[in-house]
RNA sequence: GCCCAGGUGGCGGAAUUGGUAGACGCGAUAGACUCAAAAUCUAUUGAUGGCAACAUCAUGAGAGUUCGAUUCUCUCCCUGGGCACCA
């Protein structure tokens, strides 16, 4: 038995489905605005273009969407499954710096690499809506965007303290430097005051928390966001001048000082009015009170809060018990705090889209014309940039020194540059109209995408809708997950996309570790190479490992020893395939030539296991569980073969095991996994058109149904036999079967049991 | 400290409206084929005892509810992730 060559068979299935151009798209035609069928839009994160090419955790990922979207095609729909490269960033810049070599040149070579691998891996893209942010024709429109915030005061410069990286020379957003440690290089980030452009993410604070209702999210990914907008309702309260915040308003009877942020504990030596008590209490500074949360004051009610007490026997301050309880608002009014900060948006380096604005110094900031747009990134010598905290784009004086639009005095361009989140904050719309060089796409397209295929019909108020399934990383859930949301509500306001949420439903896969458990990465030289797993085993191969290691959602281990298993397995279905073709060849009948749906067919054991793998396949998909899908298509071939050995395939007199019409919808359900393999099989089996083009099989309900079923017994709880009973059999008939089991006479004393509990079609246990 | 997700063989993991724990895969052991190896196939593979039939124990620990608990309840331990003087 030849050996399956994946090389062979996947550059040819390559090169035919490039030609044949059948995973693009369809955009509603301009005459109906309509495309017959469904659509479907599944999404996955745009990758970022490391020089390390592509991570097995990517794969991942795409692999789980390409099941989806090519399952999806199966059942009739348009599907949009689009690919491209969020490319600005630091990693690509730091090599620029170290070796001289143009961020763009760097940029192409890497996403040459990638596409390269994400071609060979066989997945479905839309490779002609493949976008790049760093195309001056795409971050025209990232450009666009930000002059539409800055034009309604939502993107404003402001000098606030910011995380700075020393290491890197950058400022943080508070995402980025939780714990005051770096994101990207573990630093140590110091406080710096700099004027930065901000963008006013909180004025979408209240929305971004309650519009989480509207939308299909993992529960933990809702909560994660929920905790970091950190809505918080409560009162505040004048203590004369003071203004304290507080959730437990009632307990302001048992207000006992009144306590300011402060950098060490100290009395001020000042007395404000309880407005409850009428009574003087003291004014404390404190570590422990934040300026940054609520209103930067609080009251101290020690005979309730374990905190305030400690402060209070501390001090010497007076505790009340069984005080009166007030009402919530009776002393001040509703506050609503977030925990949610402005988002730091500019950053003192080259490779990012440049602000497109103007600094003139009798009109103020000035926006670029949108005629200008984009504001292309100049050359420069150093990548470099400065300890000043200044972008190397402010060494370049003659593309910083220019003319003022408004009064067309001297003026300078901003020099610092959007954060690598600015590109993909609103990527998955511009793939709905990838090629636009009027808006960033059009509403007819953006409503046909994201409203679903009766969409031409709705209003653009509808709130429904959004991208039908987005996977990615729940490292992204406070970051791109949130910002996008954000972007996406303030077009939405400005009635440039017709739903109030980007993403319907979301859902997150686990990281793929290294072996043993750490994570994978270049210093401990555990990082896996797909090249050479593709090369060794074959892209079917490693796709299958990949929806086999473990649940989706959760990490797991990677283990090269294991992929032999999924290489074995691609192997028994090429097998299966060959002695089709073999018998096909002795016998003389042409394939497709078994006669279908005959009756001893449709009785077969192996229909019957088929129509149930069917049904699982079927399923399991949807709720992503991909191994269990695996097992049961495992099992399937372990008893196809098996039928094949006895011989009893092509002889419908004989009644068939296995007929090529099942073996054929095998390999339907198996094509989203396999893409490759199974195109040839069906082709080497006499079907002329891709199975791509095909219809996802539909299983017989009757035929999943199993007419004799085997039931444990137990005697005391404990299974002792097991017994064979028809499919909801009386439970008398169940009960005399039992009883007259040799092994259940064993344990009867009298042959009376004390009780019997019958459990339909699943257990008997008996008492005796 | 708080919130979320977990803890099952040598390993990755199946199984939950409470109903045969360990599916499927890896690894391991033995055998078939082969000059030999690889590949493939067959059998065995949670632990203990037994030639065997079989029995006992076993899903992080301990208790509870139940005819019956990996699944439900309580207490505790551990791992991963998130948040944190948060008023």
């Amino acid at each position: 038995m030849k050996n399956y060559d994946h090389k062979k068979i996947e550059k040819k299935w390559q090169n035919e489905w490039e030609k044949k151009k059948i995973y693009q798209a369809k955009d509603p035609s301009t005459s109906s605005g309509r495309v017959a069928g469904k659509k479907f839009y599944s999404l996955i994160e745009f990758p970022y273009p490391s020089g390390e090419g592509l991570h097995v955790g990517h794969i991942r990922s795409n692999t789980a969407m390409d099941i989806i979207s090519r399952k999806r095609r199966m059942e009739g729909y348009n599907v949009l499954y689009p690919i491209g490269w969020d490319a600005f960033g630091l990693p690509t810049e730091n090599y620029a710096i170290k070796t001289g070599k143009k961020p763009a040149i760097v940029t192409k070579k890497n996403t040459d690499t990638f596409r390269r691998q994400l071609k060979a891996l066989g997945y479905s893209f839309d490779w002609s809506r493949e976008i790049n942010t760093t195309d001056p024709k795409y971050y025209k429109w990232t450009q666009w965007i930000f002059l539409q915030l800055f034009k309604k005061g939502l993107a404003y410069k402001a000098k606030s303290f910011i995380n700075w990286c020393p290491s890197c020379k950058i400022g943080l957003a508070n995402e980025e430097a939780v714990g005051g440690v770096c994101d990207r290089c573990g630093s140590k980030t110091e406080k710096r005051e700099k004027k930065q452009w901000m963008l006013a993410i909180t004025k979408y604070a209240d929305r971004l928390d309650k519009d989480l209702n509207l939308v299909d999210y993992p529960e933990r990914v809702k909560t994660q966001q929920r905790n970091w907008i950190g809505k918080k309702n409560g009162v505040s309260i004048k203590f004369d001048d003071i203004e304290i915040f507080t959730t437990r308003p009632e307990t302001i009877f048992g207000a006992t000082f009144v306590v300011v942020a402060g950098e060490k504990d100290k009395f001020t030596g000042r007395y404000v009015t309880n407005p409850a008590t009428k009574e003087e209490i003291p004014v404390w500074e404190a570590e422990y009170v934040m300026a940054e949360v609520g209103t930067g004051a609080i009251m101290g009610v020690p005979a309730d809060d374990a905190r305030d007490r400690e402060f209070a026997e501390k001090y010497n301050l007076p505790i009340v018990e069984n005080y009166k309880k007030a009402g919530f608002e009776d002393f001040g009014k509703k506050f609503t705090h977030f925990k949610l900060r402005d988002w730091v948006f500019s950053r003192q380096r080259y490779w990012g889209e440049p602000i497109p604005i103007i600094s003139c110094e009798k009109c103020g900031l000035i926006p670029v014309p949108e005629k200008d747009l984009p504001v292309k990134l100049p050359e420069v010598k150093s990548y470099k940039p400065t300890d000043s905290g200044e972008s190397p784009l402010a060494s370049i004086s003659k593309w910083v020194n220019t003319k003022c639009p408004k009064c067309k005095g001297k003026a300078k361009r901003e020099t610092d540059t959007m954060p690598n989140w600015a590109g993909s904050s609103w990527y998955y719309l511009r793939y709905t109209d990838p090629k636009n060089s009027k808006e960033f796409a059009s509403m007819k397209n953006l409503k046909y995408w994201l409203l679903g295929s009766s969409a031409p019909k709705r209003e653009p108020s509808s709130q429904e809708g959004g991208v039908d399934w987005y996977n990615g990383g729940m490292e992204h859930t406070t970051l791109h997950l949130l910002y996008s949301r954000f972007w996406h509500k303030f077009l939405y306001d400005l009635k440039l996309v017709p739903t109030a949420e980007p993403y319907q439903k979301r859902t997150s896969h686990g990281m793929i570790l290294g072996e043993g458990g750490v994570k994978m990465s270049k210093s401990v030289g555990n990082v896996v190479n797909p090249d050479e797993i593709v090369k060794t085993y074959g892209a079917d191969t490693l796709r299958i490992y990949e929806m086999f290691m473990g649940p989706f959602e959760e990490s797991v281990a990677w283990n090269t020893e294991s992929i032999i298993g999924s290489r074995r397995f691609i192997e028994k279905v090429w097998r299966i395939g060959n002695k089709f073709l073999k018998q096909k060849n002795s016998s003389g009948l042409t394939l497709p030539g078994v006669p279908s749906g005959t009756h001893t067919v449709q009785n077969s054991s192996i229909s019957k296991i088929l129509n149930k793998t069917i049904k699982k396949v079927s399923e399991d998909i949807e709720n992503m569980h991909f191994n269990t899908t695996i097992s049961a298509m495992m099992i399937l071939t372990t008893e196809m073969e098996k039928a094949l050995e006895k011989g009893q395939t092509l002889n419908p007199q004989k009644g068939l095991a296995l007929s090529i019409e099942d073996y054929k919808k095998f390999l339907q359900i198996l094509a989203p996994f396999a893409p490759y393999i199974t195109e040839e099989l069906w082709r080497m089996l006499g079907e002329k058109n891709l199975i791509d083009l095909s219809s996802w099989p539909k299983w017989d309900e009757n035929l999943v149904k199993d007419q004799e079923i085997t039931i444990a017994v137990q005697i005391n709880g404990k299974v002792r036999t097991e017994i064979i009973i028809q499919m909801n059999e009386e439970e008398e008939e169940v009960k005399k079967k039992a009883l007259s089991d040799q092994t259940v006479l064993k344990y009867l004393i009298d042959g009376h049991p004390k009780k019997i509990i019958y459990v339909k079609n699943k257990v008997i246990n008996i008492l005796p």
